[in-house]
RNA sequence: GCCGGAGUGGCGGAAUGGCAGACGCGACGGACUCAAAAUCCGUUACCUGCAAAGGUGUGAGGGUUCAAGUCCCUCCUCCGGUACCA
């Protein structure tokens, strides 16, 4: 018999595949559209490990299916192009990063390739060439005309290893999200959009979204939207005059607690109302927090909470109270007023502030409102109220509302939300981007450049600096221009996009690539979108995801789309961990990738091993040998199907033809619901467990020999998804097809529900809840009969020892219970 | 701290409230072989027992139920996210 062997398969098989266009997007009316989209990698000098093909292979099973199934299915790849890695790799080498980018993504194809992924590469893209950012142009004007990117000189995140801006989502936690190194904060003039305009609905139309619980928690842990109000608290000084103070608070049922303010010490009216004798202390505390990052802060308030007093007196406009107003950098800068009204009976730092500067606390929340004593730690429970003027006796909920709508009526205060999501700083020093295709006049100030695309020029160094200017600075010919509003002379923005401007829209353009006097053909939009299906890993939760719903919102806003979310169900894959309980990595060495793998085991056989070795979402170690479980499987399938390719048709065996009838309707219904619900791993055992069912009864091939053949096309069709080569080549080696078809178009496998059901059931007979024995019954029998039968057993009769049993529960299909 | 998720054999993992451990890996035994690899057949949760059989068992402890890995309560551990957000 002739070996399985995988190297011909695979060679014979591709070409064979590709120059029938087998991958192509359909475009048949009168199918259904179905669009399965990967994160668009970003082509590193790594190539693809076989963590990559967690993501990659899974969907496209599900993309070989749906053809199969009859779905028109974009399932397209592109290129994250832009970005540092090229650009660091060009200062070194001396390469030029489109050079790096091209060599980098063939790579990626021809791995793609190796696994058989049935991408349509006539509709590939690149995020760097101008055809593609040009539109990512477009749309920064968008943004720009829609008054939501704007210029501000602020602090900024700023990481001194990769010398680069960030973005408050790529730098979170304090740690930069390439490198890890510690934010520094930096004052730089840079691009923010709006983001925080749609915060409201970021959140709100995450409910309805088909995603991971954790990536939407994540999102709307991001967005951080609270609910609370803004009370204006008033100094008097001596130099200014009354400085309002506004505060913001969650808690304003709190507020006659209230027994000092504090202000971030870059707040802006701090020295001001400062008093003269303070004003020392207060400028070197100012002077030490600049100084510090903040996980500096923050590790150094764990031990302690530091602060100084500025010698004023805030009006609390609720009791008239004068409270001292002190400065701390436990109260951020960039949250709420940068001032808070302090209530250490009823918030802990606030309390270990307090207890450290010997600070009054006042209690004014208790259960039932009577007074318990805070002596150890601040009850933050919301409670009733007490010692809270005429509010006293109200619940911490209702008064909420309630003193809001107070402050407002008198003009001190009002309900306020408030969210942690700050807008997004869009632009880069950097050279390897989208230029930001803006023009800098001195009489019409920042205008747009509406002659797209603003290609990015050559230059002779890529090497970014701490300047905070980009390297496209220093190309004279190119910043220098003339403004396209006054004509006179103006110099052109050299910052350049983020990357994540590029990747927040590219879902769009797999549409129409090709369209070249729009970002998008709208019709091709309406067919595809929004996205059906998007999968990849969770690492970009609070980054390209909210920045993809951000534009995709605005773009619905403009007129352009009749969507607002753009990805309908998103799915995470798990990590995949390396033999040494590490992550993969280059630097590890301890990477393995598909090129070895395809080579010792075939591409079936690895699809096979990447979707079984366990649910798809889980974090899942790499196993060899288990890849060497399916090698074995596949070879198995081989071995059995060419032995009973040819049988002689014999008597039929009727009680074995109704058996196989079961075992293969169960098996297709199945495998179709486990594929088709991301459900791979339970799918393919389903395969395996058929598989062992028709070895262990190959010699009664004979006796069922039509049915036979049905099972055996039935069989492979269903694994052709998993197993494109060995499953093609065996349809044609049992002549299910000529030379002109192939079993990737065949129509996916349907089954018999009636033969999804036994005639007759094992039914399991408990006594008191332990099985003592089973029973044999008709699958229809009556609850009844099957009670009957089963207080026949021997073992029931000997438990019962003669009297009536208290209650028998009977279960069909499934079991008796019997209680003595 | 807060948010999300998960705890099941030696390992990866299966189980619409209804036979816990499917399928795969590994291990052990056997067949084939001069031998090995490959392949095929069998065994494989734990305890007691020669066996038949019996008992125990899904992170811990309670509860609901005829019946709980699954539902409820209290807690523990691990993973991911976030973190002085007022």
């Amino acid at each position: 018999m002739r070996p399985y062997n995988f190297k011909e398969l695979e060679k014979k098989w591709s070409p064979i595949w590709e120059s029938k266009n087998l991958y192509k997007t359909s475009d048949d009316p009168e199918k259904e559209n179905f669009y399965c989209l990967d994160y668009f990698p970003y082509p590193s000098g790594a190539g693809l490990s076989v963590g990559h093909c967690r993501n990659y292979i899974p969907t496209d099973v599900i993309c070989r299916m749906k053809r199969m199934d009859g779905f028109n299915v974009l399932h397209p790849m592109g290129w994250d192009a832009f970005g540092q890695p090229a650009e660091e790799y060009a200062i070194k080498t001396g390469v030029h990063p489109v050079e790096v980018t091209r060599v980098n993504t063939e790579n990626y194809k021809r791995q793609m390739k190796l696994f058989e992924a049935s991408y349509d590469w006539s509709r590939e893209i690149n995020s760097s060439s101008p055809e593609y950012y040009k539109w990512t142009q477009f749309f920064f004007l968008l943004l720009f005309d829609r008054g939501l990117a704007y210029q501000s000189d602020n602090f900024q995140m700023y990481c001194p290893s990769c010398k680069i801006v960030l973005s408050n989502e790529e730098s979170a936690g304090g740690i930069c999200w390439r490198c890890s190194t510690e934010v520094i904060k930096k004052r730089l003039p840079q691009w923010y959009f709006k983001i925080t305009e749609y915060a409201d609905r970021l959140v709100d139309q995450l409910d309805d979204l088909d995603w991971p619980e954790n990536i939407k928690a994540m999102q709307r842990n991001w967005i951080g939207r609270s609910s609370g109000a803004e009370v204006v608290f008033t100094v008097d000084t001596e130099k200014s005059g009354v400085i309002n103070l506004p505060v913001y608070t969650t808690r304003i049922d709190t507020i006659f607690g209230a027994t000092f303010c504090v202000l971030a010490p870059e707040h802006s009216d701090l020295l001001k109302i400062t008093t003269e004798e303070h004003r020392k202390n207060v400028e070197e505390y100012i002077s030490a927090s600049s100084a510090k990052t903040d996980l500096q802060r923050l590790v150094a308030s764990e031990k302690g909470k530091t602060g100084v007093f500025t010698g004023a007196y805030a009006l609390n406009p609720f009791n008239n109270e004068k409270i001292p107003v002190w400065t701390a950098d436990y109260v951020l800068a960039g949250y709420g007023t940068a001032a808070i009204m302090a209530v250490p009976a009823h918030d802990q730092r606030d309390f270990d502030f307090a207890k450290k500067y010997d600070l009054p606390i006042i209690e004014v929340i208790a259960p039932d409102g009577i007074a318990q004593g805070v002596e150890e730690e601040a009850t933050v429970a919301d409670g009733q109220l007490l010692n809270s003027g005429e509010f006293s006796g109200l619940s911490s909920e209702e008064s909420r509302n309630i003193m809001a709508d107070f402050a407002e009526k008198n003009k001190f205060g009002k309900g306020e939300t408030r969210y942690r999501i700050r807008d997004w700083l869009v632009s880069r020093q950097r050279y390897w981007g989208a230029p930001i295709p803006i023009i800098h006049c001195d009489k019409c100030g920042a205008v747009p450049e509406r002659n797209l695309p603003v290609i990015l020029p050559d230059v002779d160094s890529y090497q970014p600096d701490d300047s905070g200017r980009s390297p496209l600075a220093a190309c004279e010919d190119w910043v220098n221009t003339t403004c396209p509003e006054c004509g006179g002379a103006a110099k052109r923005e050299t910052s350049t996009m983020a990357g994540f401007a590029c990747s927040s829209w590219y879902f769009l353009r797999f549409a129409s690539p090709h369209c070249d006097d729009a970002p998008f053909d709208m019709d091709e939009v309406k067919k595809w979108l929004p996205v059906d299906l998007y999968v990849g890993g969770a690492e970009h939760a609070v980054m390209h995801l909210i920045y993809a719903r951000f534009w995709t919102k605005v773009m619905y806003d403009a007129g352009m789309l009749d969507f607002t979310e753009p990805f309908t169900c998103l799915k995470n894959q798990g990590m995949l961990i390396s033999y040494d309980h590490q992550k993969m990595s280059k630097s590890k060495g301890n990477v393995i990738t598909p090129d070895e793998m395809v080579v010792k085991y075939g591409a079936d056989a690895l699809r096979l091993y990447i979707i079984f070795m366990g649910p798809f979402e889980a974090e899942i170690e790499w196993s060899e040998e288990g890849l060497a479980g399916t090698f074995r499987f596949v070879k198995r399938v081989w071995n059995l199907f060419l032995e009973t390719a040819v049988i002689e048709k014999q008597e039929t065996d009727v009680e074995f033809e109704k058996e196989l009838k079961y075992q293969l309707a169960r098996t297709i219904k199945k495998v179709t619901s486990d594929m088709n619900g991301f459900q791979f791993n339970t799918g393919v055992a389903a395969m395996m467990e058929f598989l062992n069912f028709l070895s262990a009864n190959r010699s009664k091939a004979a006796s069922v020999a039509d049915l036979w053949r049905k099972v055996q096309q039935d069989f492979l069709i269903s694994l052709a998804p998993v197993a494109p080569f060995v499953t093609d080549e065996l349809w044609h080696v049992l002549g299910f097809g000529d030379d002109s078809e192939t079993i990737h178009t065949q129509k996916w496998p349907e089954w018999v529900e009636e033969d999804t059901v036994k005639d007759t059931v094992e039914i399991v007979v408990q006594i008191k809840g332990k099985i003592r024995g089973r029973i044999s019954v008709p699958a229809d029998a009556s609850k009844e009969d099957i009670e009957k039968m089963a207080l026949q057993l021997d073992k029931v009769q000997d438990h019962l020892k003669g009297s009536a049993p208290r209650r028998v529960i009977v279960v069909p299909g499934r079991l008796v219970n019997i209680i003595g």
